[in-house]
DNA sequence: TTAATTCATTGCAATATTACAATTAATATA
DNA sequence: TATATTAATTGTAATATTGCAATGAATTAA
């Protein structure tokens, strides 16, 4: 198959699982840690940055831009890119709520 | 190819995604927050709380079991299930660290 | 001992993901 | 206009993931 059965989960459940994916792949969290660390706009030199090659990273950012994690701007020949200010924190919103379930401690029940 | 180029990313970044990928499917999403829920041990009904097949639910156990979130003890015939506290707390951290990076506001650079 | 129960493992088919070469599209520069 | 630059798109090969039927392993119950 290959392909989740998202019928039998709730949004939430997909919400958290789509978000997650996107942060399964190290050259994506690379990309996001970067754009936080420059803090303003990038304007293509992740190429050289990431060391993939560059359609690899054009897809890494379009899946990215897609679930709005990021922004890109088209500058002349080049394309800027940013964090999504609005976008990351409502998915931080999500993906804490998930992380940060509480656990009673239970005497290691089994 | 669908494999990471793994060696170019810092051991935090494959760490990150690591993490990300197990959480990147809703059943996997579904079981962790049915250990939280019932804050004890599940054993065995998470066939029929999730609605896959036994094998499915078997092996996606087994990835959660792999990066050390959950813990299982055989009992009989039947496996109990839980969530390992002190793993889960240290994953927290790391995920936590990532999602909350902080954002300077920038003028929405471009 | 035999049958039932519970869960893991194996094997397989369908689909998804990753990576990149080649190409295209768009703009900028000579 | 012709060439260079930058990034998206397309096509393709290799590998990974998902899901389940069939089977196996271990324990329990009859």
């Amino acid at each position: 198959m290959g392909l989740a059965k998202t019928e039998m989960f709730t949004d939430q459940q997909n919400e958290i699982s789509l978000f997650a994916k996107v942060f399964g792949h190290p050259a994506r969290v690379a990309i996001l840690q970067h754009l936080f660390k420059i803090n303003s706009c990038v304007c293509g030199d992740l190429v050289n940055e990431i060391g993939l090659a560059q359609p690899t990273i054009s897809q890494h950012l379009k899946e990215l831009k897609h679930l709005g994690l990021i922004k890109g701007n088209v500058e002349g020949t080049s394309v800027c890119y940013c964090i999504d200010a609005e976008n990351w924190t409502a998915m931080k919103t999500v993906m804490n709520e998930f992380l940060n379930q509480d656990l009673i401690e239970n005497e290691d029940c089994c």
